[in-house]
RNA sequence: GCCAAAAUAGCUCAGGGGUAGAGCAGCUCACUCGUAAUGAGCAGGUCGUGAGUUCGAAUCUCACUUUUGGCUCCA
């Protein structure tokens, strides 16, 4: 049973493929190219063949032009065509030979290890062990000696085709491999790989020589447990990570692009501008100081407004709710181990882990009319879920959340309309939010194989989805069987300024919940009959936390200035000016900006500093010649500089910054 | 939840079996200053929590908690 938003709310990839944006604009990409991340093949024939088709296309397209080898706005723009054979990509082939090299490597050091698999992914490789003691970072450098006097012993890397059966004498001793040797389906050949005194099972392809690895040009990078298979029934292996380039200074780049990420991580900025704190003996609940607090009442106040003008209806319902409505919903069933339990006379309740159980409630409330349809009610209700501990990080997975949430009660027959309404509001206000239309990819799944109602209904619902995308232009990539049983959706995704993917909104058909052998929602139609409402769960931001961690990432913590929650210091060039400064930011500050005077004993230079450190749009420098003359000298984050602008002129400007909601 | 690593001052980190150290931040004082750090001084920690080993533990051992990186999950 699965209601509501499914994995839109809480998924985050930190390190996503960075294809699927660039698909969404190649027609002639092969399908699989659409597939999301962890959709990886598991199938027995598959082998880890997904995970290296996507990871080799992905490299492919990242370096169209051999120019940046990460996915950047320029090279995304410049992408014009899928390339025939990923495989042949050479960076794809560095990546897998170099973790051949690794295993080797380790094979060195622990001669009785046990190999799994070791595929390219994005920017790198990793290899799956099961080895005899635990490994730490500090057994780098021996296992980096290892490779670079392996890639330096120019050795040929050599391919064989071989029988199953002698596979499987090869690798009697590699329980995994002869795993592996069972799920290669039997049309397909089973070949090996060797590579000095190290041969594989693999399918390829690898450079023809270790001269072809740069010995100069991999690090590894971490260490990291990995089910076997991906399945948490298997055990778990070490998965070392490692990254791998043509030349050092692709890698120096590479790991200078590393540290730009370190350097806009949301948690670090949360602490570094004030914004929110975690306390150790209460994970995955955030404490908003009034800085990060500002900027999430502002996003809320910009999705009241927004939605609003789409005839939305803000409601509120119980945080705490009866355990036998969360049975009656089916969510108790499936979800109990994730819902906080409470108990009172002897009656069992749970926290809310969402919204809709609630709405229906409100729904119920008076005989409601097929004139009341569509009837849009949203909620900003705070939700609890117990995430798993290792699931939790940051403000982008919490336990304690809100989301812009909101449900459409309708007819079938206006769900395409419904669907495009919000598709517009969905655009607008992503657009609004710094991101246009080609940092938006959109998803569209539609019925699996195991699903409720019959095909017709499954027809209009498909359709209704289809219609509304083509009437807003959005393109959308196809995801075949993906929907939720009880009805299709679309999910959209957000591309950030370093190219990392964001899922985001979601908007789902749901025929299941609102009926009678759920939650039981009615309405009478035109008929006079009693009737089951369609109702749609929608979201454009997802949860409110994990948006504002995008945005501060996005930003690297430079919001734009209807964001900022400082907009604006002045700053007095000398104590003498105080009085003039305070009174300025009072003036402004009474206008409604956020504005704050910094009268403290620091110098000037060092209020800038701090000011610019805090990435406060606007600086206002004032002294004897702008008191006296009533203007400002203003100085931004980035380093322009406007003088002697009149104050008039300054709220004017600021102003017009605030309602195009511009950067800066 | 699973695998591994980490936890020392508000922050970033050094140290390391004999009752703790730096820089920045903070506080105090001085400085009347024009676009990215004025100077001096002071204060600040039961070294995550609880056990154990030891004459002695921040340091070694174990357990727990949290965090980080992954894996799994994500209504």
């Amino acid at each position: 049973m699965r209601f509501g938003f499914g994995r839109s709310f809480s998924r985050w990839e930190k390190n996503p493929p960075v294809f699927s944006s660039l698909c969404s604009r190649i027609p002639e990409a092969p399908w699989w190219a659409y597939r999301g991340p962890g959709s990886q093949d598991e199938d027995a024939g598959g082998f880890f063949a997904g995970a290296h088709r996507l990871a080799c296309f992905a490299t492919k397209l990242q370096r169209p032009n051999g120019s940046s080898p990460w996915c950047t706005e320029e090279s995304m723009s410049t992408v014009q065509s899928p390339v025939q054979d990923p495989k042949a990509d050479k960076l794809y082939k560095i990546r897998h030979t170099t973790a051949h090299v690794m295993a080797e490597a380790v094979l060195r050091m622990f001669p009785d290890a046990k190999i799994a698999i070791g595929p390219p992914i994005d920017n790198g490789f990793y290899y799956d062990f099961d080895l005899p003691r635990k490994l730490s970072e500090d057994d780098f450098e021996t296992i980096e000696e290892h490779m670079r006097q392996i890639i330096q012993g120019k050795h040929d890397m050599t391919r064989e085709v071989i029988s199953r059966n002698d596979a499987k004498k090869r690798f009697h001793d590699q329980p995994y491999k002869l795993e592996l040797v069972d799920a290669i389906p039997e049309h397909e050949e089973v070949s090996l790989y060797t590579v000095d005194t190290f041969t594989d099972l693999c399918r390829g392809p690898h450079v023809e020589n270790t001269r072809d690895l740069n010995w100069k040009a991999f690090k590894l990078l971490r260490i990291a447990g990995a089910y076997w298979r991906g399945n948490s029934d298997n055990p778990m292996l070490t998965r070392i990570y490692g990254t791998a380039w043509e030349d050092p200074k692709q890698l120096r780049e590479y790991l200078e692009h590393l540290k730009e990420l370190e350097k806009r991580d949301h948690r670090r900025l949360g602490r570094e501008l004030d914004l929110f704190h975690f306390e150790d003996d209460n994970p995955g609940q955030i404490f908003w100081h009034h800085k990060g607090w500002t900027i999430y009442r502002t996003l809320q106040n910009f999705v009241r407004e927004s939605i609003s003008r789409q005839g939305y209806q803000e409601v509120n319902t119980p945080s705490v709710m009866p355990k036998t409505l969360w049975e009656r919903s089916g969510h108790w069933e499936k979800y109990k181990e994730h819902m906080f339990v409470t108990e009172s006379e002897k009656r069992h309740f749970a926290l809310k882990p969402m919204n809709c159980p609630g709405h229906i409630e409100i729904f119920k409330q008076g005989l409601k009319s097929y004139r009341d349809l569509p009837l849009r009610m949203a909620e900003f209700g705070s939700c609890v879920r117990n995430e798993s501990s290792g699931a939790l990080h940051g403000i982008l997975r919490v336990r304690g959340f809100v989301q812009d949430d909101a449900h459409i009660f309708c007819t079938e027959e206006q769900i395409s309309d419904e669907v495009g309404l919000f598709v517009q509001l969905l655009k607008g206000m992503y657009a609004d939010l710094g991101f246009g239309e080609e940092s938006i990819i959109v998803k569209f799944s539609t019925r699996p194989d195991v699903r409720v109602g019959d095909d017709a209904t499954w027809d209009r619902a498909e359709a209704a989805l289809a219609t509304a995308c083509d009437n807003a232009g959005l393109a959308y990539e196809l995801a075949p069987g993906e929907g939720a049983f009880y009805g299709p959706k679309l999910e959209f995704t957000l591309v950030d300024a370093l190219g990392r993917h964001w899922q985001c909104g979601t908007i789902q058909v749901d025929y299941q919940l609102p009926s009678k052998q759920r939650l039981d929602a009615g309405y009478i139609g035109e008929d006079g009959n009693r009737h089951t409402p369609v109702m749609l769960h929608r979201a454009v931001l997802g949860s409110l936390e994990r948006f504002i961690g995008i945005l501060l990432e996005n930003y690297g913590g430079a919001l734009p200035v209807w964001l900022s929650p400082v907009q604006a210091v002045v700053i007095p060039v000398a104590p003498t000016f105080n009085e003039g400064a305070q009174a300025l930011a009072k003036e402004l500050a009474d206008l409604g900006w956020r504005v704050e005077a910094d009268l403290g004993d620091e110098r000037m230079n060092n209020k800038i500093r701090i000011h610019q450190a805090q990435k406060v749009p606007y600086m206002l420098v004032v002294g004897e010649n702008e008191l006296v003359n009533r203007t400002v000298a203003i100085r931004t984050r980035k380093n322009d500089r406007i003088n002697d602008m009149p104050v008039e002129e300054f709220k004017a400007y600021i102003q017009q910054k605030i309602l195009t909601k511009a950067e800066l």
